[in-house]
Order: C-alpha cells, then sequence, then structure tokens
DNA sequence: TCCGCATATGTTATCGTTAACAGGACGGTG
DNA sequence: CACCGTCCTGTTAACGATAACATATGCGGA
C-alpha cells in the first residue's frame, strides 16, 4: 500500500504539498495540485488515517455504548447516531454491555485506549466507575436514555415518570382500578421514574398502589414472563399490566396467551416504549412511544 | 495523558521493558514486571492504540457493512459479529447503506482508510466495485447473505432459493394454486433466488406461473405495501402472498388490513426471514426462518 | 577454561502523517 | 528603495508505540 511519500516522489514535490493537497490547506499552485491530483489517482492513493490520527490527535470516531442493539428502541438510536455523525465525518463504535457494569468498564477502558474523541454512554447502571474513568481521561460524554446520579454531565433522554403517568391515568380512565406495574431493575432510573409515574397517577385518584402489584425485574421477555405468571397468581387479580419495556410487554403477551387470557378483554396491556414497525397488529396494547 | 516513556521513566527502565511488559512478550525479571506494573497503575495509563497499530500494521478491527441495521435479520447478525469479533479482541465499526451501491463504496474507501484488518460485506448490488476496490488494496473479505458474480470470494448465506421452494410447496399443500410473489430488485441475488424457489415449486405442480403474479420492488414496507395493493387488483385475485422478507411483509399486512381482508381466511402469507420476537401474535403467517 | 545458550534489558530506527518553522518570489506602499 | 504582506513550497521534528538488533549476565557442559 503505497503512501503519502511515494505520492510526493512520483509529482516531484514535497510530501508536505501532498499532505497540503489533500487536506486542502494552505496555498498551492494550481499547476501542482494538478499533479498532485494525478499522482494519486495514479497510484490509487489512500491515506493512512492511523498516522493521520495518531499526529492530529483527533480520531474522528465516536463511541455509542448501549445495554442491546437489538433492542429496537436502541436499534433506532443507533442507527440515527451513525447517521449524523457519518454527515459529520466521523465513524461510530457499537458496544453491547448487556446491562452489565464490569462489561460497560472493559469497553470504556477499551474506547480510551483507541483514543476515540468522545462518547454515548446508555448506562448500565446509575453507579458509574465508568463515567469516572471518562472524566479522568477527559473524554467527552453524553449519557443516554437514563439519569445517573453522580453529577455533571450531560443527558438525553425522555420524561420516564411523565409518560408512565399518561398511560396509568389512561387505563384509570378505561375503568381501570386494580393495575400492576412491570418494570426493570431498581437500580435504573427508567424503572424508577416509571414506577414513579404509576404511583402518581394512582394517588392523585386515591387508589391505593398494592405493593404486590409493582413488580421489578429485568428489561428482557423471560422476566416479563415470569413476572406476569406471578401477577396472574395475586387475588384479587390485576384488571391491566403497564409493561415498563417492550420486551417486558413481550413476555407479558406469552404468559396471558398461555394463560388463555385474551387482551384487552381480559386484560389490558399498556407499555412504554418504541414497539417494531407491524407489532401493533393484533393483540391490542395502548403504548407510550418514545 | 501520559505515554510508555512516562511509565519508563517513572518504572527506572527503559521503554521496550513496559511494552514487553504490557504485551507479555520477551522475558521479563519478576521485580521489574512488578516496579513496572506498579508505575501502570500509579499513572493510570492507556496504552495508545493508534500508535501501536501504526506501527504493528494491524488495528484489531473489522468492519460490517450492510443494508440497514434496523433490519432485525441484520441486527441479528451484527449481534452475532460483534459478540464474536469481541471474545478476540477485535473491535467492530458498523455501516448501513441502504441498498446503495455509492454509499458502499464510500464507505469502503473509508474503512480501507482506516486500515480494518477486514470486512463483512452485504453488498448492495451484485455489480461489485467495492469488491475490486477491496481485492486492489488485499483486504481480506467475506460476502453475507447475497451472492455476488464476480467471483472469488467466501460467501455466506441460507439457501434462497430452497427456503423459497418450501414455503411455496406448503402453500400448494394447503390447497392454494394461485399464488404471488413480492420479492426484492431484481439485481440482488436473495430476490431472484426466492423467485427461482417459487418458479420450481409450481413448475414441479405444472402450474403455470403468471407473470403478473410476480412483482419486483424494493425490500422495505413501503415497497411491500404498494406491490401488495398492485395485486389485489389482479383478476384473478390470487389466494396467498409469498413475501421475500419481513419489510415487504409488514407492508402486505398493512395494505391488506387497509383493505379489509383477513389473514389467512381471506388471503395467506408467507414470509422469507426472521421476524422480531412476539411478531408470532396474531395474523397467522407461514415464516421460512433463516 | 571456554563456548553456547537462555534470560534480561537497552538502543536505534521506523510506521505515515502533520505541526511548526523557514524561506524565496513577487507585488504594492510609503 | 526599503519594507511588508501574500502566495507557494520545503525541511525538520514529533505523535507513541514496536521491530530489529545489540548487549550483558549467569549457568551448564565439553
Amino acid at each position: 500500500m503505497n503512501t503519502l511519500n511515494d505520492v510526493a516522489r512520483l509529482a516531484g514535490v514535497s510530501s508536505m504539498t501532498v499532505s497540503r493537497v489533500i487536506n486542502n490547506s494552505g496555498h498551492i499552485g494550481p499547476e501542482t495540485r494538478a499533479k498532485v491530483n494525478q499522482a494519486i489517482v495514479e497510484l490509487g492513493y489512500m491515506p493512512n488515517v492511523l498516522a493521520r490520527q495518531l499526529r492530529s490527535k483527533r480520531t474522528k470516531t465516536i463511541a455509542l455504548v448501549l445495554t442491546d442493539i437489538t433492542n429496537p428502541f436502541f436499534t433506532t438510536i443507533a442507527r440515527g447516531v451513525e447517521d449524523t455523525a457519518r454527515a459529520q465525518g466521523y465513524a461510530v463504535m457499537f458496544c453491547n454491555t448487556d446491562e452489565s457494569e464490569a462489561e460497560e468498564i472493559e469497553y470504556v477502558r477499551m474506547l480510551i485506549q483507541r483514543r476515540v474523541d468522545g462518547i454515548l454512554l446508555v448506562p448500565a447502571t446509575d453507579s458509574s466507575g465508568s463515567l469516572q474513568l471518562l472524566h479522568k481521561h477527559g473524554l467527552p460524554v453524553v449519557v443516554l436514555d437514563r439519569h445517573v446520579r453522580s453529577g455533571q454531565v450531560d443527558e438525553v433522554r425522555t420524561d420516564s415518570e411523565a409518560g408512565a403517568y399518561l398511560a396509568i391515568r389512561h387505563m384509570i380512565d378505561l375503568g381501570h382500578r386494580r393495575i400492576a406495574v412491570l418494570t426493570g431493575p431498581a437500580d435504573v432510573s427508567t424503572s424508577m421514574d416509571r414506577v414513579a409515574g404509576y404511583r402518581r397517577a394512582l394517588a392523585e385518584e386515591s387508589l391505593e398502589p398494592d405493593s404486590r402489584y409493582i413488580l421489578f425485574g429485568e428489561y428482557n421477555d423471560a422476566s416479563g414472563f415470569e413476572m406476569t405468571q406471578r401477577i396472574l397468581a395475586a387475588r384479587p387479580r390485576p384488571t391491566a399490566l403497564f409493561a415498563a419495556n417492550n420486551f417486558i410487554a413481550f413476555g407479558a403477551i406469552q404468559a396471558l396467551r398461555e394463560a388463555g387470557l385474551s387482551i384487552p378483554e381480559e386484560m389490558s396491556i399498556a407499555v412504554f416504549d418504541d414497539l417494531p414497525q407491524g407489532w401493533v397488529f393484533d393483540p391490542f396494547l395502548t403504548v407510550v412511544s418514545q
């Protein structure tokens, strides 16, 4: 693979001149530029971005660290991030932490070593060893989707509390009085915020939130399935379920099908999350779209 | 951010010794190793991977170039690639071409410049300027999901012809005689192969494939919607649709709903593709899972 | 005793580019 | 005419690591 020097030699100029042509910096005479460009084409020259990055201390690369790109909510975000980054000449590295803080820190170390210019992070938990690490090394971070306690970070997220409130309000308006909530881990801000919205809506109606109706689990379908089985055993049985994300809803619907309960006649479901396109087809659901 | 030399100075050894400790190469005395490790911890040293990559000419990075990571089929692949790569110490860069060859070539140029060690490519079309480019620069490539004519490349894909054949066979066994196929672009191998399987199944039953029942479009829901509207206008109307991928099926189902046709009573649907989890809930479909 | 080999560390050059500085030519201005 | 600014190009060093080679020490065997 030939280098900038090969191009310079062929064009009969110094390597600095070639560099200037490539980067459109400084002043270059028109015929010099032509010679250089021709040499570039002739050799099929491709700049070595690594060398450029090393010297200039910028990688034009950012990272998106999230829990699972398989979740349609995150897939959509990933797609948007990639499009925007690319338009600015940046590349994106994706990392799946599977909700594990250890994995997250591992990834962050790798990203620091690769000298990415910045990181978009969906933190696995709200205790943020990785944020400290990033801060120590001076790496710009934006936290997505979730809130972290540890202070001074820019965050971009939806208002979980208000969204959940709206969903539960809607259920109440439809006449439901016994509503269960199936949510994620207790140490993830979205879980807690969604429960908070749930409580507020119930409180407004002076409905006592029954603690047996508030279940914490994981943001996946197995957990949704299991929580639903537990809630179906509760007496009195709730008439509506509020799933704190789409995967939990998947599991819940499966459990209801197995139990032979029809939706929404025998059990209503509201979901907090984007759903994959086409999902709206049959079981009738209420969704809070992000 | 401090360097290998800073560590060397603090530990009172040469930078080469530090490098050897980090990479576990050569012979290092136990107390030297201890000194070096302590210095590393003390400084919170993070190797500059860029410098390493430049010198060693390996980036430990591969790229996955696909058409749209939003497609659940590709999302799953992406997840698998990332997991496997990471286990081997490799990072992955994802690129969405949106079925555009121009975008694909643009990405390939960028990846060559970034000196990735190899590329996994889902080609947008079967004319492969990007493959030539990659070959010219000596970059290892594996082509995924689709077949390319231009020769000597490793390919990993499912047997589209056989899958389509099975789906159509199944439809025929259920009694369908007028089956339409809604497929992707004519210059993508999977489209053609799925149509070929369709033809073979029909031919076996001496059913004349009606060319009005074979529609080429795009692998997205808008195209599936539009093709379905066209097919519904055909007389005699087919009794079954075969969608060549999940997005086309989405569009088809939407079009059928709008037309007030029930699935599968008034129109059966078979789909070639993985479907997102939970999708099986209601409209009753036959799927060929990859 | 001398040689050879394994072990342990250091020195120098280099990967391919850009930052920083250094001119030379040319034209306008006071 | 001296001086300055603009345009164009080149030289040198550096980014932070590793490859390749060199050196030193100790130990066993002929």
